[in-house]
DNA sequence: CGAAAATGTTTAGACCTCTAAGAATAATCT
DNA sequence: AGATTATTCTTAGAGGTCTAAACATTTTCG
């Protein structure tokens, strides 16, 4: 049970090159999601030592700090849609990590809370993720690497707004 | 047909108060996924309008660079395993974009050309891809752009590394 | 030559994510 | 109070990615 994989695919040397060499004018979407893809594979591998997915991490990181919080709020805070942390909810709870309860006060929020087994995966989880930040930023001068915060912020507050703008300019039902 | 859904999702404030407010000392892992997140919902939303996929657009940008390829170089030129390609470019083939023939000279080997239609796309869309990344890096100097390439760079290369290590060392079936 | 190994494509099945729409419950407003 | 609106969770269905394994076709080599 529990069958989580570690991935094997090879990032190939094709990778690597393409990047060393043309790196044309506009490819930080590209590097940017690379880099993305190497990190997940990075703690994914290392989870699986754990049998733990990827996807549940995401919510125990956030569990670890504040548990008894709803669904919604659970979404929230992944930046994840509802439908995603039900069905990561309902997992994780088949698994034994979490537990969803309805409180007295309302009959439609739902409740989640660590159990002690989620709870306990902290300890062993959070020095792989810290492991794999220090892997991967290896021979990064600080500087270079304060930069890269302050740039990719820059990118996210960009593209949320740019979002929130085609919302509004793109989507008019009618006037 | 070819009911390609733009995104609505929110970005919520909230993820973009998380980040300006506690950015721990190791979350650089979630900023880089987050700007993975924006940039391709960004293209997702633009591309939605010529009823192109995400998954599609990136094997279009390769192929009009140099089309005629077999799939196992589209994968490893693109960075996805041959499954994802294999999908892709079926549901690719059905649409016109592309048409995969064998050659005379194998019956193994499958070569992938752009169709007229395929090659068409390029003129609208690579446009929308200049857009996004404008968008992102606005307001951000050149030199912390730089900066940023730099630092994606070796992390792909330092998380390229670990993996291969990781293979080799964690993966003896026996001595 | 013919068996074994390597290579490339395809199928099967799983996970994570999303949008759209349904259902249940709570809040609001006349 | 009762009807309408809003919120939250859930279901349904799709896209894109992966691993594992089956299949087909070369290539290699005894």
């Amino acid at each position: 049970m529990t069958d989580v994989a570690a991935p094997t695919g090879r990032i190939g040397d094709t990778i690597l090159r393409h990047w060393r060499e043309a790196v044309p004018n506009d490819r930080l979407a590209h590097l940017v999601k690379d880099a993305t893809r190497g990190l997940t594979r990075a703690l994914q591998a290392r989870l699986a030592a754990q049998s733990v997915s990827f996807g549940h991490w995401v919510f125990l990181r956030i569990l670890w700090e504040a548990d008894g919080v709803t669904q919604r709020q659970l979404s929230a805070q992944a930046g994840l849609m509802e439908p995603t942390t039900y069905s990561a909810l309902t997992a994780m709870e088949k698994l034994g990590y979490v537990e969803r309860r309805k409180l007295p006060h309302s009959r439609k929020n739902v409740y989640v809370f660590l159990t002690p087994r989620g709870r306990a995966l902290k300890a062993k989880l959070v020095p792989m993720a810290e492991e794999v930040n220090e892997v991967a930023i290896r021979g990064v001068p600080p500087e270079d690497v304060a930069a890269t915060r302050r740039t990719l912020l820059t990118m996210i507050e960009n593209l949320a707004r740019d979002e929130a703008a085609l919302d509004q300019g793109g989507n008019q039902k009618d006037a």
